[in-house]
RNA sequence: GGCCCGGUAGUUCAGUUGGUUAGAACGCUAGCCUGUCACGCUAGAGGUCGAGGGUUCGAGCCCCUUCCGGGUCGCCA
């Protein structure tokens, strides 16, 4: 370099107004009024403008008249007071007036323009991503999750934490998620997986005495994406050992009110409410409610179960379920064309309908009360506090959980529409006392909800093998504004009840010990009672800075069908390769 | 795997019941301009209408298939 940088570009003020300083950064405009030439420079803190005119030396005034945007520049001068000042911009009183221009690289003209407000199709961004990360709303969003990684980084040093790198190649268990495998080369036909979490690795850091772990751990999980989702993500991952519940739960809590304090300047209230998973599906439908509003719902059952209507009294007298909700006030607002919407809406969640009683000024109309009794009829209004102007929406099912997400989702769609959500609040909670398991009818056996390595209350051990559906877990997940941001559990620390737990899930102790062994194994050698939880970092940065893509707080991130654009990973492998490998691929199926 | 939405200059979009040579703005190129900062003025270039097939005298528009991107259900221990 010819000269070295003085100033990033917006750390300039009028106090350095007659110094000789050097800026460098890309060309954001260029503004050739003949003779006079501004250059708008800009870096990672913002924009300067550069100044010539017929007083500079000519050779400097040509150069500067070649430039192109998103050229990169380097240029010394004097920063002197404008003769027009721009108040729109944090520079807008000074300007540097040129005495040599480095013009360190030229540039194509940008498929798009480089500019805060872009308007382009994401499609184009992901292309050229690096032009996209030079915005300042991406290098926004890239230094607010450098600052919440510097704060767990910080946070959890000085609470005791270590930080420990575990292994990227690992073996795969086919419980829970899809793995991404990767071939090995030495061992023909063997294949490594990339880890959905370090789970089994910090448990046996506890093992091995680390006490207090974490690490902020690259994960895989090869399932479908979502604007929340990707297939490679983040987690702030940490374990304890000789702790309970509360002192995870703290210890999260902490971390939370620390990176809400350092990185927003927003006081988060600890200790978080807790609601228990019960509560939270019969309430608000959701494991991961978001209870900045309302719309919480009714269970309609005990007043349907003998009416004359199937829809309702089926479900109401077998088991099954019916509940509703009562937008309040959205009689008006809501159209029959409208409600009609939401049917589809929540038949995407496996309803068959929407039963709707709308209560406008102008009369009523209802989908279901005319099969109801006086009595019936105003009982329900009664539950749901009906008013005039009230729009009572119900979903009935033999599948209670169909009806926990139908109106769970659709609880969340009628806030959005109905403007309920306030803007810039943090929802902060912990869902706690979740199952144990979860039945999958598919395969007619319970499947462990969080992981298998979850510890059950102690009261409910006894319930393992004869009541499976009624065991709680010591699990706990932190919600954020309706997502899940974190969870995590006690884990069993004793072999036996490890080896207890895998036939409960239906693992034969042969297939336990294939893929668990080394676990097993190494509880014989004394694991600390221990219990940890993990932080989705990429949804956190998001939820954080208020957006509604995950990909905006990656730097390079996947699109739906798991490619990248960028650089089209992934992509074909020289036939050498797979040789290599013993690979052989199945033209057919390509 | 299912459902929904989108794809027209470099970009964002418009494009009438299917009808001549597909438009606008921004950007780009060239020229002019001493206080611009959404600079201004003048001129100009720029299109396989995502791709393939079909219907039709005629397709950006209708039909089918397919590709790409987004949302979502399933899936995500």
């Amino acid at each position: 370099m010819k000269y070295k940088r003085t100033h990033y570009c917006a750390q300039v003020t009028t106090n350095d107004e007659g110094k000789e300083i050097v800026v460098a950064g890309f060309v954001q405009k260029m503004r050739d009024k003949g003779s006079l030439v501004f250059v708008d420079l800009r870096d990672r803190t913002g924009i300067l403008q550069l100044a010539f005119d017929d007083t500079s030396d000519a050779e400097v005034l040509k150069k500067a008249q070649s430039v192109r945007a998103e050229y990169v520049l380097m240029a010394k001068g004097v920063l002197r007071h404008r003769e027009s000042v721009n108040p729109d911009i944090p520079t807008g009183q000074v300007e540097l007036f040129v005495h040599d221009l480095l013009i360190l690289a030229k540039a194509q003209t940008p498929p798009f323009e480089v500019t805060a407000e872009t308007n382009v199709n994401e499609e184009l961004r992901l292309r050229y991503r690096y032009l996209d990360l030079r915005r300042s709303p991406m290098q926004y969003n890239l230094m607010m999750r450098h600052k919440i990684v510097k704060v767990a980084h910080d946070f959890f040093d000085r609470n005791g934490f270590m930080e420990v790198e575990t292994p990227m190649l690992i073996k795969s268990t086919p419980e829970g998620a899809r793995d991404y495998l990767v071939p090995s080369r030495v061992h023909p036909g063997s294949f490594y997986a990339l880890p959905q979490s370090p789970q089994m690795y910090k448990q046996l850091l506890m093992l091995s005495g680390c006490d207090r772990y974490v690490q902020i751990a690259r994960c895989f999980r090869d399932e479908d994406l979502r604007a929340d989702r990707q297939p490679e993500f983040t987690q702030i991952d940490l374990e304890m050992s000789f702790v309970d519940e509360e002192d995870v739960m703290h210890i999260g809590e902490q971390f939370m009110a620390e990176a809400f304090e350092k990185v927003l300047g927003i006081q988060v209230q600890t200790p978080f409410r807790r609601l228990p998973y019960q509560e939270a599906m019969d309430r608000f439908g959701s494991d991961k409610p978001d209870t900045r509003f309302g719309l919480e719902l009714c269970d309609l059952a005990p007043i349907v179960k003998d009416c004359g209507f199937a829809v309702f009294a089926g479900p109401a007298a077998s088991g099954g379920s019916v509940r509703g909700m009562n937008a309040k006030g959205a009689a008006d607002t809501l159209s029959r064309k409208e409600i009609d919407k939401l049917t589809e809406f929540v038949k995407t969640y496996g309803a068959k309908g929407l039963a709707f009683t709308r209560l406008t000024a102008d009369g009523e109309s209802s989908s279901y009360e005319k099969f109801l009794t006086d009595s019936e009829k105003a009982a329900v209004r009664t539950a749901m506090d009906a008013q005039t102007g009230d729009l009572i929406l119900i979903v009935a099912s033999e599948d209670s959980d169909v009806v926990y997400n139908a109106l769970g989702a659709l609880r969340v769609e009628l806030a959005k529409k109905l403007n309920l959500i306030p803007e810039n609040s943090f929802d902060l909670l912990w869902v706690t006392d979740f199952p144990q398991f979860e039945y999958n009818p598919d395969e007619k056996r319970f499947e462990a909800k969080h992981h298998p390595f979850t510890a059950p209350k102690t009261e409910d051990w006894a319930k393992l093998e004869s009541d499976p559906g009624a065991v709680r877990a010591r699990a706990y997940d932190m919600v954020l504004n309706g997502c899940e941001v974190g969870g995590g559990s006690i884990r069993i620390n004793d072999p036996d009840q490890q080896k207890r737990m895998f036939a409960a899930l239906g693992l034969s102790e042969e297939v336990a010990k294939e893929r668990f062994n080394f676990l097993l194994e190494a509880f014989q050698y004394g694991a600390p009672p221990h219990g940890g939880m993990a932080f989705g970092l990429d949804r956190l940065v998001m939820l954080m800075l208020g957006l509604d893509s995950i990909r905006d707080v990656i730097a390079f991130p996947k699109v739906q069908n798991a490619s990248e654009l960028m650089s089209g990973a992934p992509a074909d492998v020289e036939a050498k390769s797979l040789e290599e490998l013993n690979i052989a691929l199945c033209p057919d199926k390509l």
